[in-house]
DNA sequence: CCATATTCCTACTATTCCCATAGGAATTTA
DNA sequence: TAAATTCCTATGGGAATAGTAGGAATATGG
């Protein structure tokens, strides 16, 4: 389990750029960041929908946090990228296996589950923005984007 | 991130009802688990390359673990499943990126890793064995198998 | 000694998810 | 009205996941 995926990296080093920056167009952090302009695009309007970020449209525009840095927790950004966090089917459906409570595995992913989510709602956008250095570390990108 | 695979579910299971049977064939474990028995064999002999379980072949063979069901920790079982658990590349390998010690998101999903890490040390194949319900719950199966 | 039960090995396939790319429509402003 | 921008939808290649299939190698019990 648990490569976290390209895009929720992107969307972390996005916001990153958004919360220094005051805000900016996707083709500026496009080439701030080096990631693929329009992979980037659909990944500021998942943020958008989820009300991490605002857009203005047209001439001018671009995207702005909604709220200061700090009152973003990691696990918005997590959630709006990638759903819930759900380490097996029955973690938050209980009706998948009629054991529930006294199910063994399941009580281990449960556990799993809030000791990831502890440590996502522990840490905020303002941590990792307020850092000199957001770099591209971390992201798994294989190879250069020309990012037209 | 962070579905964990049928495989390792699968392995958990498998290893659960070892721990509480002190050993058995892949084709009894298969139709006792509900798991196709051609997939759990590849399983079971990923867990013995991996030294978790050890195996008697011919008539009257089958596997069995290889220490106290609370000498394996389930970082152990994940880890003989998926590997060393890496959120993002730079994790481990600081060469990715040059910024190592300040970059603030390897930081981060260090912190990350850490927090999962504990979790999964913290826990033993006899805490979940002993249990007297061990289910099929938790697997994300979607059908029947014939587990001919 | 032989039928049978078992692990072990290799190759194949179907499906899903990830990581984009592409083109253009809609909107706003200078 | 041209340019800059977000927004929408469709497509595609590659990798990983989940499983199938067939049979070789090995050991045991009768």
């Amino acid at each position: 389990m648990f490569q976290v995926p390209a895009k929720t990296q992107y969307a972390i080093r996005a916001l990153a750029h958004l919360a220094r920056s005051g805000g900016d167009s996707a083709a500026r952090i496009s080439s701030a960041q080096n990631i693929s302009v329009k992979y980037l695009e659909g990944i500021l309007n998942q943020l958008k929908l989820s009300g991490i970020v605002v857009s203005d449209r047209g001439r001018g525009g671009g995207y702005r946090l909604s709220r200061p840095a700090s009152e973003i927790l990691m696990i918005d950004i997590v959630a709006a990228m990638e759903g819930d966090l759900r380490p097996v089917e029955c973690v938050d459906d209980s009706t998948v296996c009629s054991m529930e409570a006294f199910c063994m595995p399941r009580r281990f992913w449960l556990g799993l589950k809030d000791s990831v989510e502890g440590y996502l709602k522990s840490v905020n956008l303002g941590d990792l923005a307020e850092e000199p250095l957001v770099t591209f570390c971390g992201t798994g990108q294989k190879k250069e984007h020309d990012n037209v």
